[in-house]
DNA sequence: GTCAAACGGATTGTCGAAAATCCTGAGAAT
DNA sequence: ATTCTCAGGATTTTCGACAATCCGTTTGAC
């Protein structure tokens, strides 16, 4: 697939050249996925080991994820993973509502040609991706989640490219990180194919069909309607955060 | 005074045990000061020197600023004070004004007695000590400005101090940080006695009275005006981001 | 005269050991 | 029985040196 190539080129525009940034991002990928469970210390014995680095790019890691509150720090005892809580993850949904709400109403306002195209190609790929997926058989491999969780942030990050505001859609994607968090251990756990917000649905779990919010939400951007997209998109993240609490969140360790 | 301890103690909850720590705050205050110039490299053969510390907590503070968006990092290119511009303010000033939009409104409808106090005590210090500040002469001395600059931010915080989005209050703080970053300088240069955002000023350089702005804005919560409020907190914040325009940014390195 | 390649100096990024701090459990005193 | 004190071990934090990379300049070729 040739678009596969760009989408990756894409992604990986910064290549990481230096081991921090490596360790960074490895370890965002593992606590977003839920393989270092919320509230576990992150013991540098243990991370030398896993990540095969040393101290100095782990720390920075470390204290760049601490910024946005993926770890938490506590002076002289080291780090643990982020907690989690029904109370936190409503926070930090309703916090990203607000936000993409601005985001969503600016960038139908100024959004171009390229924007309409990024957001049809988006979609696409994450449907074309999700039905592959399903085909494939009933329990994914994990680097099929993987590419999957990309393409669905690519669609979400579609929605608001073109909004002009840097600082608008940083925080976007700040808590569209944190949302992930909550939402992919929720979906693995629920046992069900993970095409429920991951993915494109017909019919998931939860009884939603996620593609159509999603072509929903596509459609009404595109047709300039910003109050019927702005609320679609807000029912969408709201239906999510409820999912999640129905199918329960791990918050103790592990 | 008796408050200034309370006011001290409550600022350095956090003793800062680790050197990490202390080098974060001092260059995040000194970027933030201005004393270290915009887009000027950070070599750490001078952060050493200055600071009196080796690479590793400086790093480590560099990255965690990196996430703040206060230095810019170059991969093998090292660090660098992060750029200022007008967009890139009124980007700042716009996003700041969406968010604590939302959390006065919040605060209004949920803050009970302690947070009307809180207000009440946050207005009077602020106001007191830039009294006292103009009375002791026209030109205040740097850690005198520092005190009405945690004073004012104290009283901003307080406004939202009630809103239980615990996102919001610190997306809040931290697009704080960054308008403070564009104020000060320009007030610093402005020659004027620095009253006009950091401070009380009955007749600032500009032709405003903020202490009277603030008052008002204070007034409003209390009364639990909410609309009124949050316009009067618009209209402050887009007054100083047209002060600060006016009074011209510094741009270029030192 | 212009461009490309290469050398040397300077700066960053990474490493592993040393110093400082904290936690655990045993023993003594109240 | 409870609290306090104090080693011993484990963990974090910090340090300075080493290796890798980049920038400016010179040299050489076309």
């Amino acid at each position: 697939m040739a678009d596969t190539a760009a989408i990756r080129a894409e992604a990986d525009a910064e290549p990481a050249q230096t081991l921090a940034e490596q360790a960074y991002r490895a370890i965002r990928r593992d606590i977003v996925a839920g393989r270092l469970a919320p509230g576990q210390p992150m013991r540098f014995e243990y991370l030398k080991e896993t990540y095969g680095l040393s101290f100095s790019p782990l720390r920075e890691a470390l204290a760049r994820l601490q910024s946005e509150r993926l770890v938490t720090a506590f002076a002289l005892r080291g780090f643990r993973v982020a907690e989690m809580s029904v109370d936190e993850m409503w926070d930090t949904i309703e916090t990203r509502i607000m936000i993409e709400r601005e985001a969503l109403t600016a960038a139908i306002a100024r959004g171009g040609d390229d924007w309409e195209i990024g957001i049809v190609q988006a979609f696409h790929a994450l449907s074309h991706c999700s039905k592959r997926l399903r085909a494939a058989g009933d329990w994914p491999s994990e680097p099929a989640i993987e590419e999957i969780e990309r393409r669905h942030q690519a669609f979400h990050r579609a929605l608001i490219a073109a909004c002009p505001s840097r600082w608008t859609r940083e925080l976007s994607e700040m808590l569209y990180v944190q949302t992930e968090r909550y939402r992919r251990p929720a979906l693995m756990r629920a046992g069900a194919a993970p095409d429920d917000e991951g993915g494109v649905g017909s019919g998931g779990a939860a009884g939603r069909d996620i593609e159509a919010e999603h072509k929903a939400i596509m459609d009404a951007a595109i047709a300039r309607d910003a109050p019927t997209a702005v609320e679609l998109l807000t029912a969408h993240l709201r239906d999510t955060g409820r999912m999640i609490e129905r199918l329960g969140i791990e918050t103790g360790r592990k």
